[in-house]
DNA sequence: AACTATTTATAAGA
DNA sequence: TTCTTATAAATAGTT
């Protein structure tokens, strides 16, 4: 839909590409909030750019009550395994951020014209007081990342526990009365109610 | 898109919204694919139907994949999200050397951006290095700066000091023997050379 | 960042 | 339902 049709594949102009980017991130969030409101369903869109910024839309509150309904219905299926595996490709892939010390470069720019530019002490005492104060928040920042991702665990873990104790009280009650029949039976119904909705 | 303009609220006939779920659904997941082929992004989206039936799409092999990075932007959440605006306050007080703040504002467009960022612990760390970095080149020019400022004050006491007693020669000796014009001569001279001087 | 010529999506009709 | 078609919406290339 645009002055001409255009080819689904990978655009090679960088700034093309992030033009594109752009309007279409906005159709797509656009068009997830519609469906979710037009037919009244839940919706989650995650997109993450190449550098690593998150985009997203969520019908409800949080996304993660969608994502645990989504690993309620599919993590436990196939593969729960290679989300570890996933994790630390998604990982090594990130290329990190300021890279070949961008930081650096600039500093020394504005150090290296010293001579033209009369640098008075003053000057290098306000310029370092920038960067103490750029350390500061990033230690800060370092640290709730760090403090969160710890009770994050814990989260998990106490979920893991719950879950396993449901599971353990199901076979416990399925060995009990032999009802290992019934139950057979009512998942092939949930099946067919699957297969022939639209 | 169609043959009347749609308002954007829950279709009431319940034939009609599974009609628009359809088709709907069916658009959004073929956006979500095209956005992530030309922009060469990671995009993932989770549909629920009213009846609780999945439908999705993931640019990866893995949804989960995507969720994973999801939760780890989203557990840094309130605390990295203080520290950025702790960082924009920063910012916005400093201005001066690297004109209206390039360094703080490089920091932040890495740190700060939306309310998420796929900022990692071991990207903060390298983050924070280079700071360290970047301080101690600035704290080394500092010092020499101060040195080199401390050396040519003495320079100039000596040299001062040097006049002095030149001075105290002269006016011993033209007390001596009467050359007083010939001492103001030369004065005037050593002015002149020095106004001159770049 | 706007514009606009086209393509694409889709609401209603058959 | 599925197919068709008129129309709205999205957007590619341009300025």
């Amino acid at each position: 839909m645009g002055r001409r049709k255009l080819e689904i594949k990978r655009i090679e102009d960088k700034s093309a590409r992030q033009v594109t980017f752009t309007k279409r991130r906005k159709g797509l969030l656009k068009k997830a909030k519609e469906l979710s409101v037009l037919c009244d369903v839940d919706v989650g869109v995650i997109i993450f750019s190449s550098r690593g910024k998150l985009y997203h839309y969520c019908s409800t509150n949080s996304l993660t009550e969608i994502l645990q309904q989504y690993q309620n219905c599919v993590a436990m299926g196939p593969g729960a395994q290679t989300a570890v595996r996933g994790m630390q490709e998604a990982k090594s892939k990130y290329t990190g951020l300021l890279k070949s010390g961008e930081l650096l470069q600039i500093v020394d720019r504005e150090l290296g014209e010293t001579c033209v530019n009369n640098l008075t002490v003053k000057d290098l005492v306000h310029l370092e007081k920038q960067l103490e104060d750029a350390l500061i928040q990033i230690r800060a920042t370092k640290t709730h990342l760090l403090l969160d991702s710890i009770s994050n665990l814990h989260e998990k873990e106490k979920m893991l526990a719950e879950e396993k104790r449901h599971l353990e009280e199901k076979i416990a009650g399925s060995k009990a009365d032999g009802r290992t029949n019934k139950m057979i039976m009512d998942l092939n119904v949930i099946a067919d109610s699957q297969m022939t909705e639209q």
